[in-house]
DNA sequence: ATTCGCGCCGAAC
DNA sequence: GTTCGGCGCGAAT
């Protein structure tokens, strides 16, 4: 029987982030808005021992731990596709179509299956840019850039 | 089985 | 700058 996910907060230096744990795998992951002032977290923050506290405080110290367990890929494209994503070093990009060509697919698939990536940051989905632009992000643009930036610069600004 | 929309891309204008 | 055809995948029908 699989249990009830539960949610978790964590409050990373670029915004609020939440998480659903399940099963020992976290299943999904939320970049937030930043809230307004005086507003509560909509989630408890993880404990302290939690390996996706630990994973998160780490990646935000700049460094890289093991992934805590995942939710399987929803489909063997997107498994593939998150191969290939892992696969791009920190502070590096690659656009759509580079992914498409690496793939054998078109950049309009890669796109699809980005948008619809239930972990975000985890899977560095941020990566992913346009040939002559940004591209989009599930989470909103905003938070694309500050990810990119802070993995360049290391320097984070609000 | 077919249709449709998408975090895109390159060529053309 | 814009428009347009093409593209693979996945969800809906």
């Amino acid at each position: 029987m699989m249990e009830e996910p539960e949610q978790l907060g964590f409050a990373s230096p670029l915004g609020p982030i939440r998480l659903a744990w399940a099963d020992g795998r976290c299943i999904r992951v939320w970049l937030e808005p930043r809230l307004e002032p005086g507003r509560q977290p909509s989630a408890p923050p993880a404990p302290a021992s939690h390996p996706m506290r630990l994973w998160l405080t780490a990646w935000f110290a700049g460094q890289e731990l093991p992934l805590p367990p995942l939710a399987a890929p929803a489909t063997p494209f997107q498994a593939r596709l998150r191969a290939a994503l892992l696969a791009i070093p920190r502070g590096e990009t690659r656009t759509y179509g580079e992914l498409a060509r690496a793939l054998g697919s078109s950049p309009r698939a890669v796109g699809q299956a980005l948008k619809a990536n239930p972990l975000p940051l985890l899977i560095p989905c941020h990566r992913v840019v346009g040939a002559h632009g940004l591209g989009g992000f599930a989470c909103g643009t905003n938070w694309k850039r500050k990810l990119l930036d802070f993995e360049r610069n290391g320097a984070n600004e609000c």
